[in-house]
DNA sequence: CGTGCAATTGACGTGGCTCAAGTGGTGTGG
DNA sequence: CCACACCACTTGAGCCACGTCAATTGCACG
């Protein structure tokens, strides 16, 4: 995602106190935590981290990067589930009976940090609060995974768009980059492919956002034009 | 849901005991827990319990009967967001703000188990199992999310119904009923309002299922005459 | 600088939406 | 208990947004 990072591989270690991400970290407050996250992990774009029906080893937060989760429908065709931020953790979906749900890969090159599900499972009795903090954190994630529900079941393709690039750009701004300028890491096919619309509807819409002065594009690169004129689309 | 059921207030009590839902809930290990549920409510069909945007009193678990959220969309459309049936745990997605997500509807005469979310705050910290508990609970939603999700940005009308359908019948099944067998406790406009899909595609999309033999359909009583049919048909 | 995938654009076909008319089922009041 | 009203549901006709197929262009990477 944003502007090309420089992914300084000796600069990765355990010690929180340098983590850039530490702000949108859930763990970071808890030392008796942080102990148990591993050295970060470094994934290249194109890297599956795993497959759909492997045991869960690690949860996952994303440091840098971004992160792609997807199965395949029976006629064997790649169907997206979601794409991870900086930030968002990874494995929510997997903690009740501790299989990956799907297949996990990297976008871009990215960074993770890794937190053991058995030692996970372990600290969640002993700090309580840390518990209450996940469900809290569940509790959000289940209510904009509902929110979403609601956007797909909405029938405009250019509303679906239109909303995944607003979505985004509040995403950004949360951690910290710009809002109405950033770098798409994923491809149209991808986005098409999350919202259920095909390809080239998405090229389609684009090429209106842009002539309609809504969006400047130039490949992946985006910059929202004109905010309102976004804003007043989706509602 | 279901043949219709006689709903004995006298019957009601705290006394989880004499719950006939007692297998689904998942508080039902914790006696420390048992004191906090209050009385069961009973609720109407058409019956508003809470408003979007509303303080969040309680959780409540359905002991019988059918539930719908839904909010409103900017052009003041209604967009349903989730059924729930017995066994489920409403508010799930308001835990971590105390704010009601969404409008919270009967579709039929239910009853209810209500769960201080006070008492429900305070109780986590001091039982880490029954945290770790809602914890295993909220991943298992946030995965039957992501699989609904995947399920709506695949395309055809036809799939998603027969895999409403489908999914019903199993949740059925898990509940204690008949899985080939059922009334639909909601509308076909809101089957097609969570799905994406307009009332009059729904009830072609039934006629063309009861004309090829994979249902048996007479208004909201449903029966599924050949399984592995609609199976197929999903697939 | 060439190879291969990503993206765009056009032409055409169709699934599902819209509009409209009619049927059925249920609850209410006389 | 019937008559009426109201809403849920069904079915048909026509149209349009989006999917499909195909041809080009653009762009990243070795």
């Amino acid at each position: 995602m944003i502007l090309k990072q420089k992914y300084n591989v000796k600069n990765m270690n355990s010690n929180c106190k340098n983590c850039l991400t530490y702000k949108l970290c859930i763990f970071f407050k808890y030392k008796k935590f942080i102990t148990i996250l591993k050295k970060k992990k470094l994934v290249h774009k194109g890297e599956i981290l795993f497959r759909a029906k492997e045991k869960m080893i690690s949860l996952y937060t994303i440091q840098s990067g971004t992160i792609k989760t997807y199965n395949f429908t029976k006629q064997g065709n790649e169907q997206i589930i979601k794409f991870y931020f900086k930030g968002d953790l990874i494995g929510l979906d997997s903690i009740y009976n501790g299989i990956y749900s799907n297949f996990i890969k990297a976008l871009e090159t990215s960074t993770l940090c890794e937190v053991s599900l058995s030692k996970f499972n372990k600290i969640i009795f002993q700090i309580p609060s840390l518990g209450y903090k996940i469900i809290k954190l569940m509790s959000k994630e289940i209510k904009i995974n509902l929110y979403f529900i609601s956007l797909l079941s909405r029938k405009k393709a250019e509303i679906k768009l239109a909303t995944f690039i607003y979505d985004l750009s509040k995403k950004l701004k949360i951690r910290g980059y710009s809002h109405k300028e950033f770098f798409l890491s994923m491809t149209r096919s991808d986005i098409g492919n999350y919202l259920g619309i095909t390809v080239e509807t998405i090229s389609r819409i684009l090429s209106k956002l842009k002539k309609s002065k809504i969006l400047i594009i130039r490949g992946k690169h985006i910059i929202i034009d004109n905010y309102l004129k976004l804003i007043n689309l989706i509602n």
